[in-house]
This record gives structure tokens, sequence and C-alpha cells, in this order.
DNA sequence: CTCAATGCAAAGTATTTGCAACCGA
DNA sequence: TCGGTTGCAAATACTTTGCATTGAG
């Protein structure tokens, strides 16, 4: 699997899947369909099968959740841990750095470049870095 | 609370929890003991519960549970968010950098200062910066 | 003594899984 | 048709909570 391939998202739901090489049903087309017309976002499986079943399209839970796993895997989102106990899927999977708001539990992209990492770390003999995940924490003043 | 109050830790346990005006209790100190004795560790609720049986300390589940957030709450431990529903906390307070090795869930320090924010962000208006979680996720090559 | 802290079990929340029915290629 | 997908419900994993009991100051 290549991980450091940045695929532009393609604004039709359908290439979007056939070319990670997801068979376009149904539910995965419909929620696509949300992810992609949604813009950059950050939601969470709850949200995502709320957004669906407001859009009317028939899906379970479950199928949210394996699908949101399948899109991920097949690299075209990207999870977000930040809070114990629910990840966030981001749309954007290139690399980029997150404020958290521990107010009301929301996640934003921070703004472009506005954090750099200076140096990386050297690594582990055999590891490859995956990713680099920087989250800000903010908490009104 | 202060975040960028970095205290040094005690490494007596007793002192470590009046300090933060806890009331040692025996499960408290016993706990206490465990985590000021590991050094720099990286360790799950299931983790520090084991170790206090081990130990022979007489503990239950959700009081270890109930600990590490009050611990947490004191500044005494650092929570760290990396895998979805597992919550790691960290003996260390100040800031640092994580390495997360995928293949085997584990967290370490990484080299000290080999990753540095070049750059801050501009934070939005009202709000305060609590931290800045930097995690390297590795992969076996 | 008194009230915070504890133990236990039960409840809660987030996510995954097993399996029969289904449907896209 | 055929095997990958789905729906459902049950299972799992982690963490929190309610309440009676305990123990530190």
């Amino acid at each position: 699997m290549e991980y450091d391939q940045r695929p532009s998202l393609s604004r039709k739901p359908g290439l979007w899947l056939t070319r990670a090489g997801l068979r376009p049903t149904r539910q995965r087309t419909a929620l696509a369909t949300l992810l992609v017309e949604g813009g950059d976002r950050h939601l969470t499986a709850e949200a995502l099968f709320a957004e669906a079943l407001e859009a009317g399209a028939d899906v379970s839970l479950a199928t949210v959740y394996n699908t949101l796993n399948a899109f991920t895997n097949a690299g075209l989102l990207r999870e977000v841990n930040i809070e114990a106990g629910r990840v966030y899927y981001d749309t954007r999977v290139d690399d980029h750095s997150h404020f958290y708001f521990e107010d009301d539990c929301t996640i934003t992209d921070a703004p472009g470049g506005s954090v750099r990492i200076a140096e990386l770390p050297d690594v582990p003999e055999g590891y490859d870095i995956a990713s680099v995940d920087v989250v800000v924490r903010l908490r009104r003043r």
C-alpha cells in the first residue's frame, strides 16, 4: 500500500471509488458523495451516519464504520485520533496540522504552513515514517 | 491551570501526591510509586492495573481509571491520544514528541529536540494553546 | 468522627464481527 | 452467477458511574 502518495481527490465520487479499487455500491457511492461534496471536513462515523440518513441514503451505522475503514485503507481518508474513544475522519489526506477546540470538541485544519516541523527525528532502524500528526489543542481563554 | 509550567516530578510518591492536593490513600500511593519508580513511561490503565496486581497492591480497575484521571487533572500525568479507544498516560508532563510504532502499538519518546516546531500558528481569537501534540507514526519497513 | 476515596458491578459509548441476504460486474 | 457488500444484532473493548463501605486526617 502506498502511504506517501497523496491522491488529489477526484470530485467525482464514482472515480474516487474505482480508482481506489473499491466497488461503487449504492451505499459507498452515497457516502462518498457526502464526503466529496462536503469539502474539507473532519467527521465522526456517527456524524456521517446522521448526514446519510438525512440525505435519504439507506445505510446502517455498521456499514458507515466499515466503509470509513475501507476508505481509510484505500488512502481516501485519514484517521485523526485526538480524543479518547472517538475517531475523526479527515477528507484531506495531505500533511497538515489540526486545531482541536477543547471546549466543543471540534477540529479544524490549522492555517496552511502555520506549523512547520523544523527537523525530523532520526527514525529507529527498520522503520519508515508513516505520518507526522500535529495537533494544537486550544482552550478558551 | 498552568500548562507551560513543568513541575519536575518529585521522586517521592508521597510528596508527589500531597503537592498536587491529592490525599495519599493506600491505592493512590501504590499507583504513584509504580509510576514514579518506573521512570518515563507510557502506559494504559490496563497495564498499570496489571502491574499493581503483580506488585500485590489491592486496587480495582475502576480505581485505576479514576486515579489516572485524578493524576491527570492534577497535572501529574499527561494523556496521550494516539489510538482509537485507548488512552496512554505519559509520566513525562513536559513538551515532547512521540514515536508510535504501528506494528506493536507502543509509544516511546522521540529523541529530545529531534522534532522542532518552527513556527506556531496564529491562534484563533479568544483561545490559548493548551498543548501541541506531535506524534510520528512509524511503520516497519 | 467525617467526608473523600474505594470496590464492585452495572451502565455507557464507540467500534467490530458473524452470518444470512443481497447486488454489482 | 459469484463473490464482494450490506444489514442487523450481538459481541467486544474501553471507560465511567451509582452506591454502599472504608479509611485518612
